[in-house]
DNA sequence: TAGATTGTTAATCGATTAACAATC
DNA sequence: TAGATTGTTAATCGATTAACAATC
């Protein structure tokens, strides 16, 4: 009767560890384990078992007293929220280093991502091989996203590029986009995205150290 | 007087958002723009007033009424807490794409840490040219840390053999780990992980872009 | 002066943890 | 049965935001 029925609200923090729940079940695949405590996952994460329990308590789903929760089945209402079973769409903007190295790697392809396309703007680039790909011109972008129903933009150009690229894949149709670069970027209504640098962790690592230098008792 | 003069813990919320108050400034670096308002860096960001001035007031630094606080001396601090002023060295282990990517991209550069080393176990890769770097042999890792006084390990290994390479890390005296690896790893004490996995990430953002579907409203 | 902006306190909000009844 | 484990409530903890006096 309740419309709370409905998929609720998942708090990020939740939605990130969730993701390491998947990631975890995903290193015991090929064994043989058919049941997974709230305890062992706490302690494979650096987590309470408390906190395990009350994250998949937002799931669909529900664990079994003296055993634990099923692998399969918690894998499977993962990988829903997760998105990884819809068998979404990517693209990569930017055919740099680090966005060739992306679409050289294998690990979204793995989880259920799959990189159909790398563009740039640069004529020097447009044209030269990434894998089994060829790196194409922006221009082809809305034809690429709308044939293949590309939903993820992976994002890694220069900052100054960085806008100019956004908007460039979200008039192409785009509804999530993967921020590599240093650049903030507003997102329009219905449309999400999700920053990761790795020069801001990198600092963050050596802020840490640095605190931890000093106070080394924490 | 107080014991308080020392530097306090700032919570890593707060300084991953110092990273980007960071990242903001340098792009300000060419300009003539002399003073910053907290106004300002929030909206830059997508951030509150409050918070920005609530981080800021982490740092050993004072703002100015009426104007906001002056660039030069911001940058300084943030780079001071972020270690950027430090000239860290830095070591890559995995000279996979991703590896091999991260060691040609210049933005570490760019931020004050120096990467001067890449590191694999194969042999086919051994001896491989990076740039201007050769891929060497794990078991060269310890004698480079220490002529080099390297303190970060970056970490771009299958997760198999993430373990055994951060062991090999922190063995031969790293102090923090950026880990890029789909492996939880627990650091001892006086070592810092921080953890920075695109799969994460990706999933994150399918995970946001299904529920924003299911409640465009929000 | 009036207006803009900081620094800081207190209030709010949200996330994590502890605890425990229910269950097998 | 006793013991292990979930699911959930309530308590705690911490982070963000609002508000405003102080200042230039």
């Amino acid at each position: 009767m309740s419309l709370d029925n409905r998929p609720h609200r998942i708090p990020t923090p939740v939605i990130r560890r969730l993701a390491k729940y998947m990631g975890h079940l995903r290193s015991l695949r090929d064994e043989t384990q058919e049941w997974v405590s709230s305890r062992e996952l706490a302690r494979a994460l650096g987590l309470t078992d408390a906190t395990v329990r009350q994250d998949i308590s937002y799931l669909d789903f529900s664990g079994r007293e003296k055993f634990g929760y099923e692998v399969g089945g918690l894998r499977r209402v993962l990988g829903d929220v997760l998105g990884v079973h819809a068998g979404r769409r990517a693209v990569i903007v930017g055919a740099g280093n680090l966005g060739r190295a992306l679409a050289l790697h294998d690990d979204f392809a793995t989880c259920g991502f799959d990189i159909c396309g790398i563009f740039d703007v640069s004529s020097q680039l447009i044209g030269t091989n990434v894998g089994t790909m060829v790196v194409q011109d922006m221009a082809a972008l809305p034809r690429i996203v709308g044939r293949h129903g590309v939903e993820i933009g992976i994002l890694a150009v220069p900052a100054v590029a960085a806008r100019t690229a956004a908007l460039g894949l979200i008039a192409a149709g785009v509804k999530g986009i993967l921020n590599l670069a240093s650049a903030h970027l507003s997102p329009p209504p219905g449309v999400v995205i999700v920053d990761a640098r790795l020069v801001e962790s990198i600092q963050e690592l050596s802020a840490l150290m640095q605190l931890q230098q000093q106070r080394p008792q924490d």
